[in-house]
DNA sequence: CTGCTCCCCTGGGAGC
DNA sequence: TGCTCCCAGGGGAGCA
């Protein structure tokens, strides 16, 4: 489930391989892969597109950034060009020495690389980069220039992980919510999903359903370091790898290993021994331990 | 403003 | 072994 830590780790691997490079052919397989954002074109499913779409896809552009707002990535090209790139829960990026066959039904979008010089040695193994993406909750974007990729990340929180601590205590402060329910909303803060929300929470000995106007400010700003902190432990593990996570060279993380909460409901709290507890919080899933995170009733 | 619920989609696990 | 059923997940829409 590629949340902030997933996709920085991915932006970070992309980038060694793209920057630079041009993308010399692009080949759908779905073309209404990007109609999340604009339903009313494109919903012939697989087969020929429109040139512009190709031209959408980055067509002959020259790759000169990889950008990271919370779990949404974007290719920059020289020329202006921006592909926003949302994994959902099962897309993946990654690199392949060939074109993806008729019969790969999951590979929407595959582009063919043209490296730079300096790379052009290993560059068969990584000639194409295909947007994978089974169950089709991830999906691309593509915006003529940067600025519209600003006013896009304008309407999300700040960033979780590279966004000074106390502006997220700001963020979080006067929220009349359920702290689970305003980690999640990427308005209030970009980049946590529900592995993360659920490991901040516990770590922080935070109640997922604590209303955040009724905690001390002092858990309210252990709750950002902790977010803060696991959030930064996942990206230098190369992030979490429960079913479909893997890296553009089809690397699983490690993070998974030291989920303390998270998928462990009815084992034992690693802090108190008592059996963690699954439950529903905002809609999802949520595994906490009932003796090490207590609702707090102070006001402030 | 807030929280619900439903929907999208498919692989994989559980249960029979 | 093979079948069906259910569920996970992010994000957006619609409604109370």
């Amino acid at each position: 489930m590629p949340e902030l830590p997933e996709v920085e780790h991915l932006r970070t691997t992309l980038e060694e391989e793209l920057l630079g490079a041009t993308i010399e052919e692009v080949v759908l397989g779905r073309h209404n892969v990007t109609a999340r954002s604009d339903r009313r074109q494109a919903r012939t499913g697989r087969g020929d597109a429109a040139p512009s779409l190709h031209h959408d896809l980055l067509l002959q552009a020259e790759v000169s950034e990889l950008v990271r707002h919370g779990k949404q990535m974007a290719m920059v090209a020289r020329d202006g060009r921006v592909l926003v790139v949302q994994l959902g829960m099962s897309g993946r990026m990654v690199f392949q020495p060939r074109p993806p066959g008729p019969d790969d039904v999951h590979a929407h979008v595959a582009w063919r690389i043209k490296p730079t010089a300096r790379r052009r040695r290993r560059s068969s193994r990584l000639a194409w980069l295909v947007f994978r993406d089974p169950r089709r909750f991830g999906g691309l974007t593509a915006l003529p220039a940067v600025d519209d990729l600003a006013a896009r990340w304008d309407c999300l929180g700040p960033d979780a992980l590279v966004t000074a601590q106390d502006r997220l205590v700001g963020q979080l402060r006067p929220l009349r919510r359920q702290a689970k329910a305003a980690l999640l909303d990427q308005a209030v803060l970009a980049g946590v999903g529900n592995i993360y929300a659920d490991e901040a929470l516990f770590r922080s000995g935070v109640h997922p359903m604590q209303l955040l106007t009724r905690l001390s400010e002092t858990k309210l700003v252990s709750l950002v370091a902790a977010l803060q902190a696991t959030l930064q432990a996942a990206v230098d593990s190369g992030g979490s790898t429960l079913r479909d996570y893997v890296d553009a060279k089809e690397r699983s993380g490690d993070f998974q290993s030291y989920h303390l909460v998270y998928g462990r409901a009815g084992q034992p709290c690693p802090q108190c021994g008592r059996s963690l507890e699954g439950s529903v919080v905002a809609g999802r899933t949520t595994v906490r331990c009932p003796s090490c995170q207590r609702l707090v009733h102070n006001r402030r």
